[in-house]
DNA sequence: CAGTCGTGGGC
DNA sequence: TGCCCAAGACT
C-alpha cells in the first residue's frame, strides 16, 4: 500500500477538532464501561444507547454487580434497545469475568473473544479502548471508510475479506493504534456515511480513491434488504415487551393478545424459551428467566 | 455461509 | 411514505 500517513494524519487531525464526547470515551470510562457500550452499540445508534448505557453504569458499575443479578434482571433493563441476546450476553460475560478473570475484564484480545457476544470487532474494539492495545477495528463504519479511500468502492464486500483486513492492518499507526482506530470510527459515522457522504466536510477528499474516482455506483451484488413487518422478530419483541413489563408471571392470555397468529406465536414464544430470555412456569404462564 | 435476531429514526 | 440501516455475533 502507498504511504499510510497521507490517510493517517488528515484522519486524526479531523478527529481531534470533531470527536463526539462520548461517555464511555473519557478517561474516567471503566473496561467495565467500554465492554458494556461495545456491546450496546452492535447494530444500535448511538442516541439510543445513551440512556440505557448510563442506568445501566449507575445500576451495575462492576461485572459482580450485574453478575448478581438474575439474567431477566439483565432483559428488563435492556429495555427497547433490540436484540435482546445481548443482554443475556452481558450477563454472561459478568458472570465469567467473575468465576474465570477475578471481576476484571480481561484486556487481551483472545480471552476477550472467548466471552459471550464478543465477536472478532468486538475483542479489538475493547482490547483498543480500554486497554490501549493495538489491533485491526474492523466495523462497518472502518470497513465503509476504507473501501471508498482505499479501494474506491462505495460500500465494502457484505463479509469482512482478508483483503480488508490487511489494508486496516498496514494502516495501524505503531503509536497510538487505538485513536487511530476510534478516529477512523468517527468519521465513517459522522462524515463517510453510508447514505449521502458528507464528502465535502471530508478531510481527506483530495486522497481518497473513490472520490478521486468520481464517486462511482456501488455495482457489486445486492445487499440483503431486512424485512420486518409479520416477521417471527417482531413477534418476538411483541411477546417479550409483555414479559418486561411485568413483573412476575404472566398468563398465556397476556401473551395471545398482543399476536394474533397462534402458529406464530407458539413459535416465536418456544423461540425465546430455548433462547433463555423466557421461562415456562406452572399453571400455563410465562416469565423473564430467574 | 446465508439466515436469523429488534427497534426506531432519518431521508 | 416506505425503505434503509445503525460500533455484529452466532449457527
Amino acid at each position: 500500500m502507498y504511504e499510510p500517513n497521507r490517510l493517517r494524519e488528515p484522519i486524526l487531525d479531523w478527529y481531534s477538532e470533531n470527536a463526539r464526547d462520548l461517555p464511555w470515551r473519557r478517561t474516567d470510562a471503566t473496561p467495565w464501561g467500554v465492554l458494556v457500550s461495545e456491546i450496546m452499540l452492535q447494530q444500535t445508534p448511538v442516541a439510543r444507547v445513551l440512556p440505557i448505557w448510563t442506568m445501566w453504569m449507575v445500576r451495575w458499575p462492576t461485572p459482580a454487580d450485574l453478575a448478581a443479578e438474575s439474567s431477566g434482571e439483565a432483559v428488563r433493563h435492556w429495555g427497547r434497545l433490540g436484540y435482546p441476546r445481548r443482554a443475556l450476553r452481558l450477563h454472561g460475560c459478568a458472570q465469567a469475568i467473575v468465576a474465570d478473570h477475578g471481576g476484571e475484564v480481561p484486556s487481551d484480545y483472545t480471552t476477550l473473544r472467548s466471552l459471550p457476544g464478543i465477536g472478532d470487532y468486538t475483542a479489538a474494539a475493547v482490547a483498543s479502548f480500554a486497554y490501549g492495545k493495538s489491533h485491526a477495528v474492523l466495523d462497518t463504519n472502518v470497513r465503509r471508510v476504507l473501501a471508498r479511500a482505499v479501494s474506491a468502492e462505495e460500500f465494502p464486500p457484505n463479509a469482512t475479506t482478508s483483503a480488508e483486513r490487511r489494508i486496516a492492518e498496514a494502516l495501524i499507526p505503531p503509536v497510538g493504534a487505538a485513536r487511530w482506530a476510534v478516529a477512523v470510527m468517527e468519521l465513517g459515522a459522522l462524515v463517510c456515511t453510508a447514505r449521502a457522504p458528507r464528502c465535502a466536510d471530508c478531510p481527506i477528499k483530495a486522497r481518497c480513491a473513490w472520490h478521486l474516482a468520481g464517486k462511482p455506483a456501488y455495482d457489486g451484488p445486492a445487499r440483503k434488504g431486512q424485512t420486518y413487518e409479520g416477521t417471527d422478530r417482531q413477534c418476538r419483541g411483541r411477546l417479550l415487551a409483555v414479559l418486561r413489563q411485568a413483573h412476575g408471571a404472566v398468563p398465556k392470555a397476556a401473551l395471545d393478545v398482543v399476536w394474533h397468529d397462534s402458529v406464530q406465536r407458539e413459535r416465536a414464544l418456544d423461540g425465546l424459551i430455548s433462547d433463555g430470555l423466557a421461562e415456562a412456569l406452572d399453571g400455563d404462564s410465562y416469565r423473564l428467566p430467574v
